[in-house]
DNA sequence: CTTCGCGTTGGTATCGTTAACAGTTCGTCG
DNA sequence: CGACGAACTGTTAACGATACCAACGCGAAG
């Protein structure tokens, strides 16, 4: 015996039928005790393992239990919390997980969906990247549940997990501004990704919530490395007129802030992160939760796969703004109103 | 249309038998061009996609370009690089990841690894759980490649990608040592898992290459949680002669450690972290590159998959002691000697 | 004009499993 | 004592794709 055993190999070891084998492997249907015993002896002494694939094949309509998940970035920390709670959801289920990243390019996510749907996964979790995400209707329409987790896909029906960023970052910029300060600087990533549109718009309406013109020059989008972080920060700060405050999209970015921020520039990181409170001054944040996200969303698409056809619905899940001090940094309008 | 549309689907739009489909879709063969023309119009048409499962079945000799990874948990950051890492080499390769975790549960690894093989994974890349994993052998007779990493498997034949986990502790607690301490700490987490074993040994070899008397005392394994490690470094140096130096086994206790430990004391953590520099004062580590760890498993594995079977091999990959600040805090004895 | 060979296409069997159906052997009941 | 149902087991035909072989048409060579 060269490759895996079948059960046909079984079946000729017990003298049965591979018929009688598929019901002893699946406690389905009556055998009688003894046969069961030789079969499941045959089993053990053949190390003999039922071929998933095979199965998948045969029962076509039955869920293939694997489900994938698409995010950017595995090793990012929040992605990564977002996929272990989801792999953790989806063993429970008895599923699988196939991962991907997409690196937030529109054409790998393309190519890793369909490695997925080319295996028969009965759902999708994923983090969208930018543009339209209206590639992924053939794929619902054949029957494969799609669930965003983040942020919501541009041009897809599609149940949605995300948190409230507008409101999360105009809660946080309206306390920059209750603790003095006017001249708040935006550390922004790529702004044609969802989250961080709504991030930004949050940034905007605080500040004209406030009667604070917008300053141009106080904004920095499409920050990606940790090098154009620290020289767009550099930069910020040496104007000649230098934000007092400054605002982190993500916890990428505020890593790359928090090497060169001198302690008297006010911060708040959007995402909280290990450690936060023992830097000095410690980091205020606009905390999520992946864990609870990721759960969610998994709860969601099984119910989808287990046969919820209701209309497609976004779920909010709550932030909270953790004042540990870098965003109670006192600004030049400190004390004045309130 | 309900389903997803089969190569017979398509063979009938086009007017061609399967295996013309067949042909095309593939590239192999020799078809007219007008024929794959209507094939490829049809293809496009009805939105059809190979059927991975269905092909896999057939061509049983052929990959299945489905490689698993199972890692102690993705949600931890180094677990998360070695994903990310794996993952891409996969997607290179033109495979995909089945991901899982085990949680060092080796009941939940057998779990998944058994849900792996069962739907015919090329090779594992694995980080072993305690225990024996013999367990594995029946699935490498049968052609799983299987590749650890971060750790060897204790009753397995398999290759792996480490790093010298003993000489790198040793030379961090000789630095200490060098530094004027001669009291200790060491936080542990689970002594049964083969890194941490390495790591600790690299302890005691190091005290005792100094002459330094063992203090049990000064040494707490099987640390997991925050809270234990957190109620564990209090202790320590609430002890009538508590520790001039403590020294974490990995990250994760580094954190806990972290949030209550006092300047003076001195401090090395296994595995670099973010912001660490920006930490006061900025947290000396040993440093391991988790991505390149990964990278060397996951193309070691193509190559076992691509036919190479040369004896299995360890790979040492190297670390590095960055000194930042916290391992140098002097110690009674500094300056005495050298 | 036959034959060879090549490019092209289709038919059939098969991968490992299971749904559907068909048969077997019982014990039991009228 | 024959019939009927229940418990058990086997046979056949798929799932969707591809390896293998056969067959077709057609131009070139003999």
């Amino acid at each position: 015996m060269v490759g895996r055993p079948t059960m046909k190999d079984v079946a000729a070891e017990a003298g049965v039928s591979a018929m009688t084998v598929s019901r002893v492997v699946n406690g389905a249907g009556s055998v009688a005790p003894r046969t069961a015993a030789r079969v499941e002896a045959a089993v053990r002494k053949l190390g003999y393992q039922r071929d998933e694939l095979a199965r998948q094949l045969r029962r076509a309509d039955q869920p293939s239990r694997t489900i994938g998940l698409l995010v950017d970035n595995v090793a990012d920390p929040f992605m990564a919390a977002v996929a272990s709670a989801a792999e953790d959801v989806a063993r429970r289920r008895g599923s699988v997980v196939l991962i991907g990243s997409s690196r937030a390019d529109p054409r790998r996510e393309r190519e890793v969906v369909a490695a997925f749907t080319a295996r028969r996964v009965d759902g999708l979790i994923l983090t969208p990247a930018a543009g339209s995400h209206r590639f992924l209707r053939p794929a619902q329409a054949q029957g494969t549940k799609i669930v965003c987790v983040d942020r919501a896909a541009p041009g897809l029906d599609a149940d949605a997990v995300v948190v409230d960023n507008r409101a999360a970052v105009e809660e946080a910029v309206r306390h920059l501004i209750a603790h003095g300060h006017r001249r708040i600087g935006y550390l922004g990533g790529r702004q044609d990704i969802w989250t961080n549109g709504e991030r930004h718009q949050g940034y905007r309406t605080a500040l004209q919530g406030a009667g604070i013109a917008a300053d141009p020059g106080l904004v920095r989008h499409g920050l990606r490395s940790a090098p154009s972080v620290v020289e767009a920060v550099t930069a910020l700060l040496a104007s000649a007129e230098p934000p007092t405050a400054l605002l982190a999209d993500n916890e990428h970015l505020a890593f790359g802030a928090l090497t060169v921020l001198p302690p008297r520039i006010a911060f708040i990181a959007f995402d909280d992160f290990p450690l936060a409170e023992r830097l000095t001054p410690p980091v205020t944040v606009i905390a999520q939760d992946p864990v609870a996200l990721a759960t969610t969303a998994a709860h969601l698409l099984f119910a989808r796969i287990q046969g919820d056809t209701s209309p497609p619905r976004t779920l909010v899940m709550p932030t909270e703004l953790i004042r540990r001090g870098s965003g109670e940094v006192p600004g030049p309008y400190a004390g004045r109103r309130d």
